[in-house]
DNA sequence: TGCCCCGATTCAG
DNA sequence: CTGAATCGGGGCA
C-alpha cells in the first residue's frame, strides 16, 4: 500500500475539482532521531511537518494531489534543514522552509509569535498571550499550540509553563523534553 | 446564532 | 494542592 520508508516520496494523483489553481500537494516521510515525520508541500510551502504515530495508517497521508513530488524543491529545502537541525548540538539552525500556515486569525497570531523565539529560548503560554496582545488568552493559546500544523520548525516546544515545567506537547512530552535539550546544547536543565 | 464544554495555563488561597 | 478565572475553538440544537 504505502510505503513507510524514511525518506521515500509518495505522489498521489490529482483529485478533480480541488486546487484549482493548478497548485499541487505531496508529501515525504522523513526520519529523525525522535521519529518518523511527514511533511506536506502544497503550493511550494510546507503546510504539515509532524510526528507519523507508531503505528502510522496509510490513511495519514491521505488526500494529497499530485505533484512531482521527487522533484519538489521545497520537501527537498525541508528535508536537509531537518538533518541539519538534527545533527547539530545547540542547534542553531534557522529554518527557510516556506510555510503555509492556515488556522484562525488568533492561531496564526500565536504561531507567528512563535516563530519569534530563537533556539534555545522558552517562552511562557503568558508571553506569548502577551506578546500578541491578548493577556488572558493563555489557555487558549495552549490549544494554539496543539493545533501547531508545522512541529519543529514552528516552535511550539519551546513555549513552558510559567513555572518553568515543560508542559504538554501533542507529539510527546519526551520528545518535547528531547527538542528543549538539544537546543540547549544537551545541558540539562530545571 | 447561541450555548456549552474543554483545554499543551495561571495564580491566589 | 485545590479551585476559580479566562478565552478561543468546536460541536450541537
Amino acid at each position: 500500500m504505502i510505503d513507510m520508508t524514511a525518506g521515500t516520496t509518495r505522489v498521489y494523483p490529482s483529485a478533480a475539482g480541488e486546487d484549482a489553481a493548478g497548485v499541487g500537494r505531496a508529501s515525504r516521510l522523513i526520519d529523525t532521531p525522535i521519529g518518523g515525520m511527514i511533511a506536506v508541500v502544497a503550493g511550494g510551502r510546507l503546510i504539515r511537518l509532524g510526528f507519523t504515530p507508531d503505528d502510522t495508517p496509510s490513511g495519514a497521508i491521505e488526500a494529497h494531489n499530485g505533484a512531482d513530488a521527487d522533484s519538489c524543491p521545497t520537501l527537498d529545502l525541508i528535508e536537509s534543514e531537518l538533518d541539519t537541525y538534527f545533527s547539530a548540538p545547540g542547534a542553531a539552525t534557522v529554518f527557510t522552509t516556506p510555510l503555509g500556515l492556515s488556522g484562525t486569525p488568533f492561531q496564526i497570531a500565536v504561531w507567528t509569535e512563535l516563530l519569534r523565539i530563537p533556539p534555545g529560548e522558552t517562552r511562557s503560554y503568558g508571553e506569548i498571550a502577551r506578546a500578541i496582545g491578548t493577556p488572558g488568552a493563555v489557555r487558549a493559546v495552549g490549544s494554539a499550540n496543539g493545533a501547531n500544523q508545522i512541529a519543529v520548525v514552528v516552535p511550539c516546544h519551546r513555549v513552558v509553563r510559567s513555572d518553568g515545567a515543560r508542559g504538554g506537547y501533542a507529539g510527546g512530552t519526551s520528545r518535547k523534553d528531547w527538542l528543549l535539550k538539544h537546543e540547549h546544547n544537551n545541558e540539562l536543565f530545571i
